[in-house]
DNA sequence: TACTAATATTTGTATATACAGGTCGATATA
DNA sequence: TATATCGACCTGTATATACAAATATTAGTA
């Protein structure tokens, strides 16, 4: 009723989708006849056009028309840092170890640098409700005049510890994610048995040349902690 | 150059941004300020911050201004399927049981259907050069109708095996990620001792009104095979 | 001083118009 | 028949304009 004109053609067109009235590859009406159906002009029309190929509802061949996407929900939305940053009642984020270390050839390795650089490396674990719930090591080259506060450290996220020396805008972070079996450190910290099941998540951060800036990885225990992603079209 | 005037005026703002010439929480010029500076029209001036807009750099407050956004690169974009869609070069989806059963506890909650109800379930394994990397079972509701072709099933996506019955666009996927012990079948299956870690995705597929259309679990064996998952601003 | 009302600024919606450039089918030509 | 051209139709870009609605500033009043 009251909401504008290019919603309301926006929900018509979705709701086409929805109920399969138009299916994935199928044109839509011209955006001139469109202007004729709803009765507005074509700037209108292709506003509300444009929010749809937005949310992955259409795509566009100039000269030809718009068409239905085909649908893909193979794309998720993760957001598992939340846990992180936000601290919930009863949720606890303890720094036990910040350092300025000589990489092992893992770390040189995953950070391209050479031995004799230097890297701040940061030991945190992450308690909910008195369990331990994960173990996060982060490594991050050395650059003299980096200051190391213990109280900016423990509640930042990968991304703002090394947002000082990069534009955290032309920063990529790449994940991997998989199971291993705790070693002798991990399962100390995770207060587990060595060998038992953990979730490995592998950060590395990359600057806008794909070069990296930060590495580290995260162990999470348990059955029942983990991540969860969300993949939908709304 | 050649590009739109619209599109100059995202890189010329964009390029402020990932400069720290304006940081997260600061206003942009106005419009009409924008529109001396570019020598363009209002409207010319909206276009490009609605692309800002929409890739995350900016928001926009009615009747006071356009600011920078805090960046946030704790939404990532996961897509695990595709090695399982796109078969490659010595790459194999092998399909080893499609059934009618009834449902245990477990598969009965999670559909939130009655014990008498049936539920197919599909089982298959993806194999790659050789070594099987990842057994998958899936359980969708049964409801009389619905042709089991194997040939379809073997090569489907998930939301594809329930698409007859619900429209693809109105579904949502959530995804748990964890890790855990492998359990007999699951050992014998990935060919892995007992006890071992393996990476569990447990999928659940929803229609409009939330309600389950689908479940399933996907074990990931070994060190090697995992998920990645990228977060970027463009 | 503290509150109110008028005014200016800013973003949001919508129209009417113009032309560029891609696509496709019909028509005319070799 | 095969090819080339023309025209109809479509999306993409850009302008100028008007008013609505939210916000901030300024001036006026108690």
């Amino acid at each position: 009723m009251g909401s504008p004109e290019y919603i309301k053609i926006v929900e018509a067109i979705k709701s086409k989708i929805t109920s399969e009235e138009i299916q994935p590859g199928d044109a839509i009406q011209s955006e001139n006849l469109l202007c004729e159906d709803f009765n507005v002009s074509r700037m209108t029309v292709r506003k509300g056009l444009a929010v749809l190929v937005n949310e992955g509802y259409i795509y566009s061949i100039p000269g030809k028309g718009n068409y239905v996407c085909e649908p893909n929900l193979d794309l998720y939305t993760l957001h598992f840092d939340e846990m992180m940053n936000e601290e919930k009642k009863g949720d606890e984020i303890r720094l036990i170890e910040v350092n300025v270390i000589k990489p092992s050839y893992e770390v040189g390795f995953n950070l391209e640098i050479p031995e004799n650089k230097h890297v701040i490396v940061v030991k945190r674990i992450f308690v909910s409700e008195g369990i331990i719930k994960a173990y996060d090591i982060k490594y991050i080259p050395y650059y003299r005049g980096i200051p190391i506060v213990e109280k900016e450290i423990r509640y930042a996220t990968f991304p703002e510890m090394v947002a000082k020396k990069n534009s955290i805008f032309a920063m990529t972070k790449k994940l991997k994610i998989r199971a291993t079996a705790a070693k002798e450190e991990v399962s100390q910290i995770l207060d587990i048995l060595e060998g038992e099941p953990v979730l490995v998540v592998e950060q590395k951060l990359l600057d806008e040349k794909d070069h990296p800036i930060g590495w580290g990885l995260m162990y999470f225990s348990g059955e029942d902690s983990g991540l969860e992603a969300i993949a939908s079209f709304d």
